[in-house]
DNA sequence: GTCCGAAAAGACAACGTTGTCATGCTCTCC
DNA sequence: GGAGAGCATGACAACGTTGTCTTTTCGGAC
């Protein structure tokens, strides 16, 4: 049911009186609204207590109250002591609604993705989450689509509504160049993960190259002369650092940099399938093959046991990113683990402007059962 | 830095004047926060528009506006045309903290989960999320712990601060029945997906015993009466539906149900591995393994490789959840796919009351490569 | 004692929306 | 034509905070 009209897009449904529909819909209806007004003149505490009945309890004005939640400076202590008693006896927590319509401020950040491996997604999403919940905030997740005018029109929406006091992206959309000019239209502070495009936008960097670099001299430590390499979409830039990385690897080693043997793939499953068999019907086949993501990767390793190659005695596989999937195939991947959760956390902190410095972070190679010593 | 201290942990460290900390941070000053105002008179339209912006186009007063945005009747037609095309000409979007300060809806849906598995996550996130756009609600994520105190607090934080209009829980968070509780305690609407235990709030069933029924059958269809089954732990409620319909299957055919082939998992690849080598270390051998989920599966697989059991010929493994890593096995995986996105959308229909019945679900059997005929 | 400046505390008006009530206006029916 | 019922519209007060400005209080220097 998505309409092109914004306007009624934005708007729910709701039943008026009069208008009876057989089933009452499971949300509480706006009438029963506000059980706290109920409890405010009570002898009992307030369900919901507000700032007024911080205020009353302790006998000073709300604003005291306000300063005292806020940490502003200019409270004597005997009265930030009695504010702060209050409101732990009363359970009161500020209401972020009218906090955002007053102060400007949503306490909202809005998660950006597209990128359609779960895991990764799932691991930023959760270290983001956690460390919003440290600081006071809270995540929105939107999906947004890869490309289309529709992105524009679901993060005006989102914007419009929810004001949020930043947005951040991870890659792909960290390098939508059209999706980054319109948010800094917008004036949103922006967060990106591994973005590669020039963007006013705050950048967390990842060491994608040195991490291309340690797999390239795995594989090489390991005896292996000829390597495949199936590459991301030209789309991806930061993977594309991958890349370089292995060629360092290859340069330092001395060895020969043979175009024939890099495949562009798609970061998905199939295109690794089809990369890999190109890459093993070589004349000289490469006895490893090192994917830029995991999936990739796996259909690799597909097409070793379709052609009944051992791995790794016949063929090493390298992937990235450590997916659950990899953990879990035959012969177990090695691969390239990324820090999501650090990474997720970091962005948050970057954000709301409490970390110290910019954060840097190490990605760890795995070892696992699909590399070993090149056949000789 | 996580506290103890509900109150401290609710409020976000600020700067004040005085206070020089290096680095600004990287959220808009709160003093910055209003670029709206400097529009307001001036003779391009505001950036962002209010509900006063619109009645002033329009001629009419912002009640009447109110009234068209929410579709409210009594409205004439001719001003509500007026009023639409300002609304249309201005960019006009609802100020949702507002909203919910007058009226009491937030237009925030909490989407609480602790599964691990992010796929499972990601789909029903994605359901839910798209939908809550159509619908105009946002979605904000909380991870939950499985267990301990901490989530009544993160639970509480996260009520009083958004007071979100509806809840919802994937398993096996569904069957958290103290959890259930203290949502029904705060009067939250609250949708479960797969739910199990008897509780007030609104559940919506899986066809989970089926399932279980059309894997049996399958796998009876291909010759196989040996059949290992690894369970669920006790605590999915949801999951052991799955291993009763899987009886059914046996019964209905025939078969003898041999407590010996039931061996229960934890849902983690480890745990399959586990059940899988006792399973395979019976002296009849089983000639299949059902496994309740996809990682618990790929343990087993994993089994039968490194017995050098060939699959599907010596043995036949089915899953359960269509997860990434089944489709990237080898051989892949045969298991039971659950429309995870329409499983989502549905939760959000049913909190916001906007679908007619109670959703039924169908879980498909995707035959792939790991299921063949059992050896004779 | 007076005065001054700074610190502490409060009063009050936003913020943008919805709920409630009041006010017309237009029918309909006797 | 007058009463009453309904519809269409608007005025105004919430909602719970924060920003701004004002007032009070408190030290200390003369």
């Amino acid at each position: 049911m998505t309409t092109n009209n914004a306007y009624e897009a934005d708007m729910t449904e709701r039943r008026w009186p009069g208008q009876e529909t057989g089933k009452p819909g499971f949300l509480r209806p706006p009438s029963m609204a506000r059980p706290a007004d109920e409890c405010r003149h009570s002898p009992l505490p307030p369900l919901m207590p507000s700032i007024h009945d911080v205020a009353a309890m302790a006998g000073v004005s709300i604003k005291t109250v306000s300063r005292v939640v806020n940490k502003a400076p200019n409270v004597s202590a005997e009265l930030r002591e009695r504010v702060t008693a209050a409101i732990r006896q009363l359970g009161y927590r500020p209401n972020q609604s009218a906090r955002r319509l007053a102060g400007g401020r949503s306490f909202m950040i809005a998660f950006l993705y597209n990128n359609p491996a779960p895991s990764y997604n799932g691991g930023i999403q959760s270290g983001a989450a956690n460390r919003c919940r440290d600081l006071g905030y809270h995540l929105v997740v939107e999906p947004m689509p890869l490309a289309g005018e529709d992105r524009f029109a679901i993060l005006d929406r989102l914007v419009a509504a929810l004001r949020p006091d930043g947005v951040f992206l991870v890659p792909p959309l960290s390098d939508d160049a059209r999706l980054l000019q319109r948010l800094s239209e917008l004036k949103l502070p922006c967060a990106r993960i591994a973005g590669s495009v020039m963007a006013e936008s705050f950048n967390i960097p990842t060491p994608e190259r040195a991490a291309g670099r340690m797999v390239a001299d795995h594989l090489i430590g390991l005896g292996h002369c000829r390597i495949g390499v199936i590459t991301p979409p030209a789309s991806h830039k930061a993977a594309m650092q991958r890349v370089e990385g292995f060629r360092d690897g290859l340069l330092a080693a001395g060895l020969p940099i043979d175009d024939a043997l890099f495949m562009e793939g798609a970061f998905d499953f199939e295109s690794g399938i089809r990369a890999g068999e190109r890459l093993l019907a070589e004349v000289r086949r490469p006895t490893a093959i090192f994917a830029t993501n995991d999936d990739m990767a796996l259909g690799a390793l597909t097409v070793a046991h379709r052609l009944k190659l051992s791995v790794p005695e016949d063929l090493s596989v390298v992937g990235f990113d450590d997916t659950p999937a990899g953990l879990t195939a035959w012969p177990p991947l090695t691969t390239v683990s990324q820090p999501l959760e650090a990474m997720g956390s970091a962005v948050i902190d970057a954000l709301a402007g409490s970390s110290a410095d910019s954060p840097q972070f190490t990605f760890r190679l795995i070892q696992r059962g699909s590399s070993g010593p090149a056949a000789v």
